[in-house]
RNA sequence: UGCCCGAUGGUGUAAUGGUAGCACGAACGACUCUGACUCGUUCUGUCUAGGUUCGACUCCUAGUCGGGCAGCCA
């Protein structure tokens, strides 16, 4: 439907086992509106990992006219921060962008959920913003906690909750194991007052950390450890980066999520496969509570795994802390606002991950999908360009000094309109270092001593001399340009085995040109628990480039090919007019690497 | 070892009791003023064993292998 017309570059709508439930659902109208949420702990940065879940969130809410909420799940003070919900924030709008932003769910600024009478029933619910409101923030759990604090209550008074003294290191033994039962708490059958009166004291800060929690009253001996009597609200004496510091306890994931998706009319709650053994547990909070409107429910998929590529967000902090990239938003990072640096577009990760589809198996894709539809995506957009990365100096023995020619360039070779630029042609060029050779290997295309090779749009050159420095190292190749072979010239189809990119001495730029290789050398960096140790000390390499003059004027929002190299943009950060700064996106695909030409 | 989830080419995914398909990848070839793009050809698969059925990737049973779960993290 409508997300084909908002993103060109959209697949077909996909198809899964969740859709089905849910397309299954909007037959029998279950729900009167299929509402989602994509809810992110703000303790750090959102990654590819996270992309998946939009997608799926975002996506289905789309498809079905739906909405789908950003809820931050913020119910641990001691790992959170606004810093995280302001990038978090960011990033999302940017992945959605131009794709699901119609039915990204924003709330109005402070509000929290009102009381309304559903059948007679009493309820709560938080509604999102109204197209009107000027003033509009993220959902947050922390806005509930007045609620959640008062369905802990009803919990106590029907006696599914209770007060109870072990400590956290009692807790864990009375747990049991998973194959053997726990054993009951010994404040298990408190009565109802004195639980009241207990959790009441324990809002009010009488008791320091860890004296005493609030707990489910299940079962101690259920197969499923999740169901044996969990924690809903801890003790923590810290203020609160969103609500303050007006709370002393906080509740736990399994406790505020269900009833956060409740309060906010969520209907299919998503989330990864290892919640699955939360699901009962997810299910019977809501089930105690006598709610009145339809429950949400929880689905799960596998967690979207990407070979050398990490994405646990403790581990990418532990990166950012030891300054193994430069941070968060580092173009290695597989991090949106990484990926977002770097000059991945949008819509690229969207397809990536739509691509690799939803199941509930464990599987790890191939990155070079994803950088197949990067290079899709780019090859498209990008406009063509000459940029030489390591330069090495030619000088063109029959142009005279100060001569200049000025040579048609294609903008994008596939342009229907064919839009052209100027380039300058001078007596000293730069090309390649790596596309000269001077023993060259079989089936080199490139230039050689006394070879010939095409300077791209502009003519066939043939090299007469080697210069080199007492190292060696070649310095300069003395070469004559056979202008009947310009574009457009007399013989300008003549043939030659190579065509490479050059630009002009004089006429060029210089740029800093960071070019990337993935972050680990391994496939899987975290197969042996220390992933530090893999990671690829050649992850950036920067270099000094002469680019061509044009490339001036360019903006961070500019995407362009420099030919036969690779997707380059302006670094958003570090580059400046005057002192332009390139990030490599991405290289070409190499079908020579392999071959001896090409090493 | 208790509970739960899963298994289709090298990788990801489709086929929902009726021709195992798509994409990535790889190989070869065509084209090429980008060794890109594009195009063509080719390559490899239903975990195992039983059962149900005219017919099984699909349903049942058992096994094997992989993954998840025992934070006052989410």
């Amino acid at each position: 439907m409508s997300a084909e017309q908002n993103d060109p570059a959209a697949p077909a709508v996909p198809s899964d086992f969740i859709r089905d439930i849910v397309a299954q659902h909007v037959a029998e109208r279950r729900y009167p509106q299929i509402v989602t949420r994509f809810p992110p702990e703000p303790n750090g940065y959102i990654h590819i990992g996270h992309a998946k879940a939009i997608c799926i969130d975002f996506g289905i809410a789309l498809e079905n006219g739906g909405r789908c909420n950003l809820r931050f799940d913020d119910t641990n003070p001691v790992k959170e921060d606004v810093e995280y919900v302001e990038s978090i924030t960011a990033d999302l709008q940017w992945l959605v962008a131009g794709w699901a932003d119609q039915v990204l769910g924003f709330k109005p600024k402070g509000s929290s959920p009102v009381a309304q009478t559903v059948d007679g029933r009493p309820d709560f619910y938080c509604a999102p913003a109204a197209p009107g409101n000027v003033e509009i923030e993220p959902f947050f759990a922390s806005d509930y906690f007045e609620q959640l604090h008062d369905f802990a209550v009803t919990l106590i008074k029907k006696g599914k909750a209770y007060v109870c003294d072990l400590s956290p290191e009692d807790t864990d033994l009375y747990r049991g194991a998973p194959d053997k039962p726990g054993k009951d708490s010994p404040w298990r059958n408190r009565t109802v007052e004195e639980n009241l009166a207990l959790f009441a004291r324990m809002r009010a800060g009488e008791f320091p950390n860890g004296h005493c929690s609030l707990r489910a009253r299940i079962d101690m001996a259920a197969p499923n450890v999740w169901l044996r009597d969990p924690l809903l609200y801890r003790i923590r004496h810290i203020a609160h980066h969103h609500v303050g510091a007006r709370w002393c306890i906080y509740p736990l994931y399994d406790f505020a999520h269900c009833l956060s998706d409740y309060l906010e009319g969520v209907t299919h709650s998503f989330c990864t496969v290892e919640y699955i053994p939360h699901r009962p547990l997810y299910d019977w909070l809501l089930e105690q509570l006598d709610l009145p409107r339809p429950l949400p429910r929880q689905y799960e998929f596998s967690p979207l795994k990407i070979g050398y590529i990490i994405v646990s967000k403790r581990k990418l902090l532990q990166l950012v802390q030891q300054k193994a990239v430069s941070g968060w938003d580092d173009p290695r990072m597989p991090t949106i606002s990484g990926l977002r640096r770097r000059g991945v577009p949008a819509a690229s990760i969207r397809r990536f991950v739509i691509g690799t589809g939803v199941t509930r198996a464990d599987a790890v894709t191939d990155i070079a999908v994803l950088e197949h539809v990067i290079r899709e995506d780019l090859n498209t957009r990008a406009l063509r360009r000459l940029g030489v990365l390591k330069p090495v100096k030619i000088v063109l023995t029959n142009l005279a000094e100060g001569e200049v020619i000025e040579v048609d360039a294609t903008n994008h070779p596939q342009d229907e309109q064919r839009t052209t630029r100027k380039v300058a042609l001078t007596r000293e060029v730069y090309i390649e270092t790596d596309d000269f050779s001077e023993v060259p290997p079989p089936k080199y295309f490139r230039l050689k001593p006394g070879g010939e090779v095409r300077l791209k749009y502009a003519c066939i050159i043939t090299c007469n001399e080697v210069v080199k420095d007492a190292a060696g190292t070649v310095v300069e190749l003395r070469c004559t340009a056979d202008l009947s072979t310009r574009s457009g010239g007399p013989n300008a189809d003549q043939k030659v085995k190579g065509t490479i990119h050059w630009v002009s001495a004089t006429h060029s730029i210089p740029a800093e040109v960071r070019i990337y290789d993935r972050l680990f050398r391994v496939a899987d960096p975290d197969a042996d628990g220390d992933f530090l140790k893999h990671l690829n000390p050649h992850s950036m390499e920067v270099v000094q480039a002469r680019i061509e003059a044009s490339l001036a004027s360019a903006t961070v929002e500019d995407r362009f090919q420099f030919e036969r190299l690779g997707y380059f943009s302006l670094d958003p950060k570090d580059s400046a007019p005057g002192q332009l700064v390139f990030n490599r996106t991405i290289s070409l695909k190499d079908n020579a690497a392999k071959a001896p030409g090409k090493a």
